[in-house]
DNA sequence: TAACATTCCGCGC
DNA sequence: GCGCGGAATGTTA
């Protein structure tokens, strides 16, 4: 697992890239993790440079409200297959466009999970990419954030969606 | 089994 | 109508 930072006008972000490309992301708040992986299981991939640079873009862009054109193969294997199918759906939602945990319930076929919706965002690994933070709750309000109601508020800031 | 980034229904104001 | 409390619901460690 090879990890960098990522510099942006909200902080320096820290990514982590596994041969199948980018397996997390760090929000600056957090405290940098200092400890450079051991182990750094070799990622022998030619293209960590490229995965790298695609992935500082493609956060810019997020961070400025944009979508990115170009993202980084994104390695969600450490999800469950309940998981995956969530954060599949989360990458449907276009910038400037929110959904409630119900709608996103159904998008994957089980209209009862609202709930379960809500601990899958949570368990997302890659927030801003993967946009956890567009995904309110139907009684109107934010839900809530792992990393931290400040960050949702301001995503959905810089995507013009008003609370 | 317990813990949730929800929802829905039924009351009291 | 609006707000609050409590039960129901699916997934996970």
């Amino acid at each position: 697992m090879q990890t960098t930072t990522i510099d942006s006008q909200a902080g320096s972000f820290t990514a982590h890239f596994s041969e199948h490309g980018l397996a997390g992301l760090d929000f600056p708040s957090a405290r940098q993790s200092p400890a450079p992986q051991r182990k750094n299981g070799q990622v022998s991939s030619p293209n960590l440079d490229r995965w790298k640079k695609l992935t500082a873009d493609a956060l810019q862009s997020a961070l400025a409200g944009k979508s990115a054109k170009l993202m980084p193969p994104l390695d969600l294997s450490s999800g469950t297959a309940f998981q995956q199918k969530v954060w599949a759906a989360l990458r449907e939602i276009p910038s400037g466009k929110t959904r409630t945990y119900s709608q996103v319930a159904d998008a994957v076929r089980k209209p009862l999970a609202s709930r379960a919706v809500g601990s899958a965002c949570g368990a997302n690994p890659i927030p801003v990419l993967v946009p956890c933070h567009r995904v309110l709750p139907a009684t109107g309000g934010l839900g809530g954030f792992s990393a931290g109601l400040e960050w949702k508020r301001r995503l959905l800031g810089v995507e013009g969606v008003a609370v």
